[in-house]
Formats: structure tokens, C-alpha cells, sequence
DNA sequence: GAATGCCCCTAACGGTGTTAGGGTGTCAAG
DNA sequence: CTTGACACCCTAACACCGTTAGGGGCATTC
């Protein structure tokens, strides 16, 4: 296959799920494409060049497939589809949060994401400017989730994962933390769907109470 | 001074200021300390422990300044201060959320701020599990946004950071993103404080409305 | 046929985290 | 007082990293 720089990050994130961030040199792409690693700098800049367009391609993966929301599906659905959208292409790549956190992705069809956001939650009777900075809380939340979530199931700690639940939850001393200790089954289960949903319907519900509390002046 | 892993990571915390994630080695640290690199490894087992030990240096100076809330302070103001420690925690180190995103802390008295925050929680009214699923939704919003302001005004790029906010304003299509371009103003001043309280108030919201819910039944 | 420019190569540089193995000083036991 | 153990630091070196310099083949264009 002809090389270009989209191919070299596709290749990169595809490898990316079998050495982990941390394992992913420019000479094991290079090997893998079936050429040296200078020749990737005849196509690319460095090697943070590189990341950001595997993180652009990620993002894309999560945007391209959203649409307005259909007739009877509610913005408050809607928005949250988006934000298990963004979840699930992270959680498709490993260290994939960790990829995408902190890359300002320039892309057409995050900028219709973008848009899309906008009137959706404009439509359903939103502010422009309370659309404008509350979907970037729900976008934050879910970034902040999945990152944290994927750094505890790595395998950068090979078999002994110190964040293992047992483990943490034998940690707690119950009488100087009872309701840690109580709580222990909650807290741990943050991660995940379930815990995931649980904090995304939160800023879901706070965005519309903040427009409630606007309505009412 | 004597070298032990505390100072080690202390050293290594100071230094991260100058010369940022990237920048910080061991050959550094060692520097100034006075030593040579191997010697750290007498102290401590590897990098990423070290990392390991800097973000729970910086987890624990947000949680130790943490107290009761005071007679008269509300649950929200109390919920939103412990957000607002964590956030100027992290933005008072360079990569500071880089650090800490996906290390999980175990510390006295990061346990000592969890159970404060579950009793805090349940004396406003909220159930045990409510509170257990609810504040980890908070921090991670607070991860999640200061890790992307973090980045955003990172000098990782040097002089021509593609961030740059009217750079940025520039690239969109008035035409085909009508909305992203009237709201650009409110969508690139996320990052900073503004934004970050804006969203901060959705969760908040969005737990007391989420409380009030289950209370109608 | 010559020249241009694309695309890949080899060689190498300066740096990284980390390990091996050896020294020196302190301090307790015999 | 001697001996041994142990804490702590060292030098040397390994394997690997991202990246640059410079050269060669090969197609397309004048």
C-alpha cells in the first residue's frame, strides 16, 4: 500500500492496541509498513505530529457516525449518545483516552460535530451560549471518565495491577473510613458502564436544570 | 539533605515546573540532587513509580487543606471548594493533570478526603450510594477539563501553538458552521476559570437534581 | 537526454531508562 | 580491635529511542 501520513496513523493505532502507548516506536511502525523509520519523517513532521492524527482519527471515528437527532429521541438522549460515542472510541484503542486528552483535533467532521451540538441543544431550547459551554462539560466528564477508567485496567503493571479491586477494597481501614469501607462496592464499581452512565446523567441533569433555573429568571 | 523517595519526588515536582513532562529525566533529578542517575534506583524501583509518587504529592497537597464544611456552609459550596483545591492543585505544576490523570492515589489522606466527602454528602441528604456514585463525577469532570486547558496552553508547541485562540476562530467556517461561529467566543473561553466553574455548576446541579428526583419517587 | 523531485535507504548523533558490579563509609557483633 | 554486614553512591555500559544528514534509484517532465 502506498504510504501517506493517514496510512502511517492508521497503522500506528492499529499497533497501538498490541505494545500500548508507551511501546509504540517509530521503528515498530516503520517495520510494520515494510520500511526504515526515517522514511516516516519524509511524510510526517515528528513524531507528536503523528499523535495528534491518531488522535484526530479516533475523534472522527466517534463523530462521523452522528447524526441530528431523529424525530421523538430527546436532546437529552441525544447528547448523551454522543458522549458514549466519544467513550467507546476510546475505549476501542488502547490508551486510547490517554491518546486523545490534551489534542485539540482539527478536523471537518468534529466541526460538524460541533455544530450539530450546538442545534441540537439550541432546538431543544437552550441559549446558544449555554449550549456553547455546557456541551464541552459533557465532553470534559467523559474524558476525564474513560482516562482514569483505562489507566486502571492497564497492563502497564503486567500481572500484580495494584488497582486491582480486592486489592483497594482490603486497603481500607473500616474503622477510621466506615463509610469508605461501606461505600467500598460503589466506589469501586465507578468504572465502567455503569459508573460511567451514573455521572453522565448527572451533567445531563444539571444541564437542564441550569436552563430551568434560567427560565425562571 | 538526605535522599529518600520523598525527596526524590519532590526534586523531580520542582523541577517539572522548568523543564515539563518531557523534559523531567533522571539523569536531571539526579543533578540536583547531587548524585548520579543510578543512585535514584536505590531509592525507588523505577520512573513510573516516581511519577507514581510525584501525583500523590500533588493529589495530597489539594486533600490536606481540606476541612468540614463549616456551619452554614452549604453541601454545594462545600463540593465545588474540594473541586476548585484539586484544579489549582494540578494547574500549580506544569503537566500537573498529565501527572495525576490515571495514577490512582492511595494516601492517608486522600482516603481522609474521601470519607469526607461521602459524610458530607449523606448529612446533606443524599444516600450513601448516591454520594459514593456522584463526587467521583465531579473529579473526573475536573480532570477531564483541566487536562484539556492544560494542553491547550502547553508550551510543547513553542512560539506557534496552533491553539492560539484567534487562530483557531480563524479556521472556522462561518458559512457552513453558522452556530460554532457565533459562539466562538464562548466555546474557546472554556479553558480558564470561567469555563471551568460554568461546568463545575452543571454536576453540582445535576446532583442535586438527581437527588431531588429519587426524593419525588 | 537532462533535470527535477519523490521516496526510500544507510549511518550516525545525542539522548533516554535501566542494570551490573564495584567501591567506601558506618555501625554492630564477636 | 577486628570483622562483617549493610546502606549508599559510583562508573561503565546496554539496548533502545527520536531525529538528522546525506546519498541513491526511479519516474515524470522539459
Amino acid at each position: 500500500m502506498k504510504i501517506n501520513s493517514e496510512v502511517i496513523a492508521r497503522t500506528a493505532l492499529r499497533l497501538l492496541d498490541d505494545v500500548g502507548l508507551d511501546g509504540l516506536t517509530m521503528r515498530l511502525i516503520a517495520q510494520d509498513l515494510g520500511v526504515r523509520a526515517p522514511t516516516l519523517y519524509w511524510h510526517i513532521k515528528n513524531k507528536q505530529e503523528l499523535l495528534d492524527a491518531m488522535a484526530t482519527l479516533v475523534y472522527v471515528e466517534a463523530a462521523e457516525r452522528l447524526e441530528p437527532p431523529r424525530d421523538g429521541s430527546s436532546w437529552e438522549d441525544w447528547l448523551a449518545d454522543w458522549a458514549r460515542h466519544l467513550r467507546q472510541a476510546m475505549l476501542s484503542h488502547r490508551d486510547g483516552a490517554r491518546v486523545l486528552a490534551g489534542t485539540y483535533v482539527n478536523h471537518e467532521t468534529v466541526h460538524r460535530a460541533v455544530e450539530l451540538n450546538l442545534r441540537t441543544l439550541r432546538d431543544a431550547g437552550f441559549t446558544l451560549s449555554e449550549a456553547a459551554r455546557g456541551f464541552p462539560a459533557v465532553l470534559h466528564y467523559t474524558i476525564g471518565h474513560t482516562i482514569e477508567e483505562q489507566a486502571h485496567t492497564s497492563a502497564a503493571y503486567g500481572d500484580d495491577n495494584p488497582y486491582a479491586p480486592e486489592r483497594l477494597a482490603a486497603m481500607i481501614d473500616a474503622e477510621r473510613f466506615p463509610l469508605t469501607a461501606q461505600a467500598s462496592g460503589d466506589l469501586l464499581g465507578m468504572d465502567g458502564d455503569v459508573g460511567f452512565e451514573y455521572g453522565l446523567r448527572l451533567v445531563v441533569l444539571g444541564l437542564r436544570a441550569a436552563r430551568e433555573e434560567r427560565e425562571r429568571g
